[in-house]
DNA sequence: CGCTTCTGTGCATGCTTGTGCTAGAAGTTG
DNA sequence: CAACTTCTAGCACAAGCATGCACAGAAGCG
């Protein structure tokens, strides 16, 4: 079995680190916009596979967006928008059924808050049968997409503005006059789409600031409904917003893995699936619980 | 046993990724208004069943809407709720010519006050040659439609939205902590949007909230520059906005009546045309060389 | 120093996805 | 109605993918 490896080979010095080459590679992706695994495997000199198994990483922590064949960066394209709008194409039909679902939660005549995001959007699409709703959201995109008819106030936290995901970033909370003080809010509801849920850290997403806004929606909410489609389990992102108890509710697309379920559940967070209760649905051994966070 | 496949050009790097190329078709379908498949083979280099494949997807995501042959774009249907869309369609070659004017006034790594309405959407839509900005709104679009590399940073005031005009109302100013006070903020120029231009009344608009917002705007902003076309002389709005003194420009797109000419002029205000530009203004009407969306 | 353990990498294997082709159905146009 | 275009459905093939395995170094431990 001598088995005739090429092998490593040291000398080269374009092969660096491990993390050296996913750091370059994550640079080169955001300023290509959309690369092919061949071309990566050509141009960092490593086979196919182990760009494959980077641009998974580098997806599961949110540094880009892994598709069939290659991957797009978040927002590098010659038009910002086009990574939001990249992203809400992916996992769509997930997202609507997710949305669906949530909605169900929705009470007439009740405050909510939603947070910015691309699951949320597909939320407030569905929303037909509520009436009279009182929402407060960071997103700039909700008021352009939400039907008339459901809701009798409206209202956006003000502060800068995160173009890639045309969201405010600031305080959760509202003056009424000049130079007044902060009004105390609260509401019934919030429903938070966050960016990758794991049974070891909770609840993260990508931007720090976002991560303590959704953080403050949650604490000023009776109960919280957090949305999250099955690519985000398992996975860390770079800012945890809160421990997995601090949900009432998760509602997703498919049963998650078995630890993440249990962990759910352990914690008192309701589960909540279109495929009706079956539980133990069994969709395989996905259970990449690991996530070495580097980065 | 055919076996004759031409099989895929792998020398060709702008094909190869199916949802780059989604993504890319999106974008073509919304500039283009309407596409046939057959075009959309020819320019993206697939066969006509890929091209069908894809536009189905897209419309069944609510990206597009398919049609016997091809494809229109959203924006070409009035969609429910247009209210500003359909404005957004009357004057506006005089609205653009009046925002490219008003972007002239605007400085390199200055801060800026835009209020939310057509015309300053119009006008964020012709920033192409200004850097470094500072940017406070009330419009829920103008992030969506400022070209990125224009600013530095942005904001947005927090508080109701006014659905129709898709913009806040409330305070100009924000919390920079929870609990904190109001910062003091204070920019070099306001662009402002209004709806009515009288010589007795002033600056007008239809709604008093706004109204109070344009005139807080306009105290904390060294120069004051407001933005109206023709159609928006000798009436009077519900809501007074401020006397006509209080803007250092109107920037409109033809000479107002003589009365108004003379009592903007008695009052200080400099009036910038297209056809009579101003001594500093140095671009004036730019051939918008590219896109001109005919098609 | 030797041994174990872990990680990163490359390869081989079925399996899934995307694409283009063909044939027939359905629609559009003159 | 006839001629043409477009759509739908099924099929075959290539590319991409997940999984399991083997090997090379690095790190830890006695």
């Amino acid at each position: 079995m001598p088995a005739v490896h090429p092998a490593h080979d040291a000398s080269d010095p374009s092969r660096r680190l491990p993390a050296g080459r996913k750091a370059d590679l994550a640079t080169f992706v955001a300023e290509a916009g959309q690369v092919t695994v061949a071309m990566l495997a050509q141009r960092f000199d490593v086979s196919m596979d182990t760009i494959r198994r980077d641009l998974d990483q580098l997806d599961s922590e949110g540094v880009l967006i892994r598709t069939h064949g290659g991957a797009v960066s978040l927002s590098a394209f010659p038009r910002p928008d086009t990574g939001l709008d990249v992203r809400s194409r992916l996992q769509t039909t997930a997202k609507e059924a997710i949305g669906a679902l949530a909605a169900t939660l929705i009470d007439d005549g009740s405050s909510i808050m939603i947070n910015a995001g691309t699951t949320t959007l597909a939320l407030v699409r569905q929303l037909r049968d509520q009436r009279e709703l009182t929402i407060a959201t960071n997103s700039l995109r909700i008021p352009a997409e939400l039907p008339p008819h459901v809701f009798r106030d409206l209202y956006v936290f003000g502060g800068a503005v995160r173009l890639s995901a045309q969201a405010t970033v600031g305080i959760v909370g509202f003056q009424m006059a000049a130079g007044g003080t902060e009004m105390d809010i609260q509401c019934d509801l919030a429903l938070i789409g966050v960016g990758a849920v794991s049974a070891q850290t909770g609840y993260s997403t990508s931007n720090l600031s976002e991560a303590a806004m959704i953080s403050e929606m949650m604490t000023r909410a009776a109960r919280v409904a957090v949305l999250a489609d099955s690519s985000k389990f398992g996975r860390r992102l770079f800012a945890q917003i809160a421990d997995l108890e601090r949900a009432d509710y998760l509602v997703t697309d498919t049963e998650p893995p078995t630890d993440l379920g249990e962990a759910l559940r352990s914690h008192g967070v309701e589960i909540l699936t279109p495929n009706a209760p079956s539980p133990e649905s069994c969709q395989g051994a996905r259970t990449r619980g690991d996530d070495s966070g580097d980065a």
